[in-house]
DNA sequence: CCTACCGATCGGTAGG
DNA sequence: CCTACCGATCGGTAGG
């Protein structure tokens, strides 16, 4: 901290420079959702934001810098719209059902114009052992670990049978609910979130103590025809 | 077929052409399963088979035109991986075990370098509407057919029991076995694949009947810290 | 934050 | 199946 002059307002705000950088992030970040973190050009994210490549590269010293940059934004999307809500909700099996409809929102409602920017990313940089790699790794480890965590803490407070494993629980629903975006993202049928639900609900239904809150009535998913396999 | 002299042992063999041909393909596929069907460059899968650029557009009219061929490629990958080996076991709910197995292997194996190439190029291009994003929404339509075909199976030789919805449940055995193949690729620990046959195991436990055979023994996955969340 | 440029690589083609 | 090339676009830089 350099600055002489005592704090104005001015100084607190976001200055001008930091605006800009936050919308070229998010663009980065949406347009990543489609097109993967590679496929994303700098020429096109500087159409997307009505500005130069020069001017680009005056906020951002490669694309490289540019693309862990927009994996930090992203991830403060996810936590706006999947973890701030559902920490309102009251601690113990609601939260966790709060967590389970927030992540499904996310996915449903299209937060990122692709689907989930991790989601995508992952996918493009699993086979590539790197920084990248790693970091995804990370942010997915911590995905389980939160919902493992909300899983404990149900256990904790008597609403979820005590021999459940908070991992394998995390795990389980974190699958299908991913399973039901990709397929989402294939062929725009939202059916598949219910058949997300439906699961969680089958799965935890067992578990469910004297203590519980009612878990939200899930309809069974609609019969469907199958198809003829590959 | 204009062909006016007898077949000979030389006819009915793949020509160098066709032979070339599948090389480049089977090549194409690999690589896609690392880059993806965009990320793979002609100059690149050139190099990787010892050709020129020139030379693989004596095979291909145009790069879309490999990635078609590529699917198809892929398509036969797997039928050969985990389709046929899993047909090789006694119909019910030995084949449907077998058939999870076989897709789990195909995972932990790497049958393609990049991990599962429909897993990758589906996530490619799951954002952009159009014939690439269509057929593949009808490939894994296919999938989920097969396996709920394999529960139909199991139920009507009453080794399951026929209350249970087989597209649900085929959903959520896919859905284990991709969540564990995705983590498996970011971390390179197989024990994923544990959680997931030991979610299938769980989901089918309560469904067998006095027909069933037993299912293999399935040990719990290794209990695992809590990492911090994002 | 812009214009104007760099070398490298992209998909694709011509001609043999 | 090759060499030699095309225009377009890539990430990145210089200079202002």
């Amino acid at each position: 901290m350099n600055q002489a002059t005592p704090n104005t307002l001015r100084d607190l705000l976001p200055s001008k420079g930091e605006l800009t950088r936050q919308t070229i992030l998010r663009a980065a970040a949406d347009l990543a959702s489609i097109e993967g973190l590679e496929g994303l050009s700098i020429g096109d994210l500087a159409k997307a934001v009505g500005m130069s490549k020069g001017g680009l590269y005056s906020h951002f010293g490669s694309k490289r810098e540019l693309q862990l940059a927009a994996i930090e934004t992203a991830r403060a999307v996810v936590r706006e719209a999947v973890f701030v809500p559902a920490a309102a909700a009251p601690p113990g099996l609601k939260r966790l059902w709060a967590l389970c409809e927030g992540y499904i929102s996310y996915h449903e409602r299209k937060v990122f114009p692709g689907g989930c920017f991790f989601g995508n990313v992952g996918a493009e940089v699993d086979a590539k052992a790197g920084t990248l790699r790693d970091k995804l790794a990370q942010l997915y480890n911590g995905l389980h670990a939160r919902f493992a965590g909300m899983v404990r803490e149900a256990q904790g407070l008597g609403e979820l049978d005590a021999s459940a494993d908070p991992v394998q629980l995390a795990f389980e629903i974190i699958a299908v609910i991913r399973e039901a975006a990709r397929l989402f993202l294939l062929d725009d049928d939202a059916g598949h979130f219910a058949r997300a639900r439906f699961a969680i609900a089958a799965r935890l239904r067992p578990l469910l103590t004297e203590k519980s809150p009612a878990l939200p009535d899930v309809p069974a998913p609609a019969a469907k025809e199958g198809a003829a396999g590959p």
